[in-house]
Formats: structure tokens, sequence, C-alpha cells
DNA sequence: GCCAACGTTGGC
DNA sequence: GCCAACGTTGGC
């Protein structure tokens, strides 16, 4: 059964028009140095799953277009590379601690703000909206994805 | 840059 | 296993 993600990734870092540019619209997910967060990828996401690409930690934060997981997890090599920001010394080859799927663009939709998201209460039950929530992967209702599939029609 | 909320670390 | 200190996240 397909399950439903949403996924924030910084724009600095990899925003929607990145995703688009790259090789087969995919990008590989790394730099997930949360638990909660990896055990969803490991244990919970199916290949085809969708995902709301969610850009935080920028101006105006908000999903900017759906995509899939497009892999299952395979371990995450910036934990072993010391000029990495995502460097773990506490990673090693035997026990890896890190692990990401990969990511495809479904397509690019208008930017549902995250103010606009508070604003509606079919999404209120969203778990980013929850006060507190940090996750930069959280699981979303088929409900929710629904909902937010309607306020991005045209 | 602030700061509240939360996760992780490590001494005990 | 507790919990205080510390680091990180991320909207504002």
């Amino acid at each position: 059964m397909t399950q439903y993600w949403l996924m924030k990734s910084e724009p600095d870092e990899c925003s929607i028009d990145d995703l688009a540019r790259l090789p087969q619209q995919t990008v590989p997910w790394t730099g997930v140095r949360n638990y909660q967060a990896r055990n969803f990828m490991r244990d919970a996401m199916k290949v085809g799953d969708g995902v709301l690409f969610y850009h935080s930690s920028c101006a105006e934060p908000g999903i900017a277009g759906l995509a899939e997981v497009a892999s299952g997890v395979t371990v995450d090599e910036t934990q072993f590379d010391p000029q990495s920001p995502y460097f773990d010394p506490k990673a090693s080859r035997d026990k890896p601690r890190w692990l990401h799927v990969h990511v495809k663009l479904r397509r690019k939709t208008r930017l549902l703000s995250l103010r606009e998201m508070r604003s509606r209460p079919e999404l209120a039950s969203m778990l980013l909206l929850k006060p507190g929530s940090r996750l930069s992967i959280t699981p979303v209702t088929p409900q929710e994805w629904q909902a937010v599939l309607a306020l991005l029609e045209p």
C-alpha cells in the first residue's frame, strides 16, 4: 500500500529546481542525522511512496513540489567523509549509522506556503504543523495528501 | 540573530 | 537509567 511522506530540504542545498535539473530528476537524500527520520526511511518507506517536497530554513518555507521514493535505503557515504558537514566520527564502515533513500521529482507545484498550510483546517493534523515539530521526515496520511493535492490544483 | 523545543551526550 | 548540559532545528 502506498504511503505518503513530507521531506524537508533546504533550498540552499537542494531546491525543487535543483532537483529538476539533476540526472533522472533524482537526488540521494543524504544527511539525515536523526534516528526517527532514519527509521522511517529504513522501516516504513517503500519505492513509489508519495513525497511532499518541502522547502525549509528559507524566506518562504512551504511545499514546493511532489516527488516519490525512488529507491530503498543505502548507506549514506557522507558519514565517513571528514570533509562533509554530515561527517559522523562515531560511524564506522563496519557499523554504518546513517542511511538514505533516493527521491525522484514528480512535478514542481506552486508554493503552498507554511503560512497557508497553517490557515487550512484540513491540514491541521499534519505533524509538520505541530508545535515544536522539527523532524525532517514525517508521515502524511492519505487524507492529508489528498487535501494538499486539492490545494495545489490550478 | 533570537530563542523555544527537542534530541543527544555523558557523568554518575 | 537518570538528568543536566549542550547542540541543533527552523520559523520568525
